[in-house]
DNA sequence: TCAAAAGTGTTCAGCCTACACCCATGT
DNA sequence: ACATGGGTGTAGGCTGAACACTTTTGA
């Protein structure tokens, strides 16, 4: 996935069942791989998609008439590619809104769905945020990524606070050139982490408090405990 | 799963790749049915398990050398039972308590861990509460379930009082008789809903607040937006 | 009347939102 | 100067945790 708008990459199918419509790029599995390498491979060989900044499971996808033929399993994922990078992709593949789909063959918009709606669950509750924006960059180029991704205007005051209260948002030092209009220049961020972390665990029911001072910021989950 | 400590039902390997070993139920999946139905099916007619108060995908395990021999890909759920239901289940299958198990097949272990910890993560944001209780439960009886479920003490009057302001409690009007040490006769609560819903939207970055009295509380997102 | 269990009232703290205000730069 | 965009201070609301207190029963 990728941003300005929140776009999906799609290629054409050049073979017979729905040829012509857009597909999700995928293929099928190999015997010495697990889906994860698999799906890696894909994008790498297909169309040369290797930046990916995060990938994650979706679900399993496996109605006996999702496609027509022959029962066709497939193992969905989200995979996330960073605001700078574009990819130089093959021909008959193309960035299309997600928002704005155009036809696609099978279940693939079903899938599109899913991915974007795990998406914006997670930037709330994880620092997902890193794998969409680049190394370094403003607060506002931060709020337009994740305005595009959630689908409605998030305050820029507190995106950066809520952000650094969780500690994620390190100042590099470096600003940015203020535009032609003047205003004052922008300051550069980075994430502290470029892995994926459970940052508000909404752990309703918590344990018993530590006894302690200052009660340390539960870091509970693991990535895909809540996936 | 199911509950007192919380348990998984696990059967015998009568076959040769880790005989004897303990292993989630489960089968291939036919051509005409899709996982979940397959799910469903193995556990109705191999273990007689039919009332399944919430199923839902877990992973995919596809490491190819999860299996000795040629490689399988599994579709993981978990399954919830409700507390009272004790369905008679075959000679070679046992329950067991989730956190001693006992020697299990391939990577089944790992499996139930990922069960485990969505479980409780859903606990705490969802109703899923609903799947682990009878029809009518006493808070005391809910609070032991949650317990056994989180792996820690929940506080009854806290547990009482999220799930009101969550409107998930109802009031049966009916009442539990006392025990014979005394103490006052405990009120039956059913759930408001039977499905799993999220009842608390962790949402951070929420849209702007629609400008009413009263703001609604949201009922976000589907059930597997988050998954 | 006392012990035991259930349930309610109240206080406190954390986190997010909203909004007003101050800061730095180009024209 | 002043317009423009960046950043901070502050107040308010909601929600959960903790704990004291009241209610209802059996012995």
């Amino acid at each position: 996935m990728r941003s300005a708008t929140l776009q999906v990459l799609l290629w054409r199918r050049a073979l017979d069942p729905h040829l012509g419509r857009w597909s999700l790029p995928g293929g099928r599995l190999r015997p010495d791989e697990d889906v994860e390498q698999s799906i890696r491979r894909q994008l790498a060989e297909k169309v040369d998609v290797k930046q990916l900044t995060h990938v994650e499971q979706l679900a399993v996808f496996s109605d006996p008439y999702r496609v027509p033929g022959p029962r066709v399993v497939a193992t969905a994922f989200l995979g996330l590619v960073p605001s700078g990078v574009d990819p130089a992709v093959p021909e008959d593949t193309a960035w299309h809104p997600v928002d704005a789909l155009p036809r696609t063959a099978f279940d693939h918009e079903a899938i599109v769905q899913r991915a974007r709606d795990r998406l914006r669950a997670k930037l709330s509750y994880t620092n997902l945020g890193f794998a969409l924006a680049p190394k370094e960059f403003t607060i506002s180029a931060l709020r337009e990524l994740y305005s595009a991704a959630l689908g409605y205007r998030v305050s820029a005051t507190n995106l950066q606070r809520v952000l650094s209260r969780r500690g994620l948002l390190v100042p590099t030092g470096n600003t940015a050139p203020s535009g032609r209009t003047g205003g004052r220049p922008a300051a550069l961020y980075s994430f502290a982490h470029d892995d994926m972390q459970v940052t508000d665990p909404f752990a309703v029911f918590k344990p018993p408090a530590p006894k302690q001072g200052r009660r340390s910021r539960t870091r509970v989950s693991a990535p895909d405990t809540v996936t």
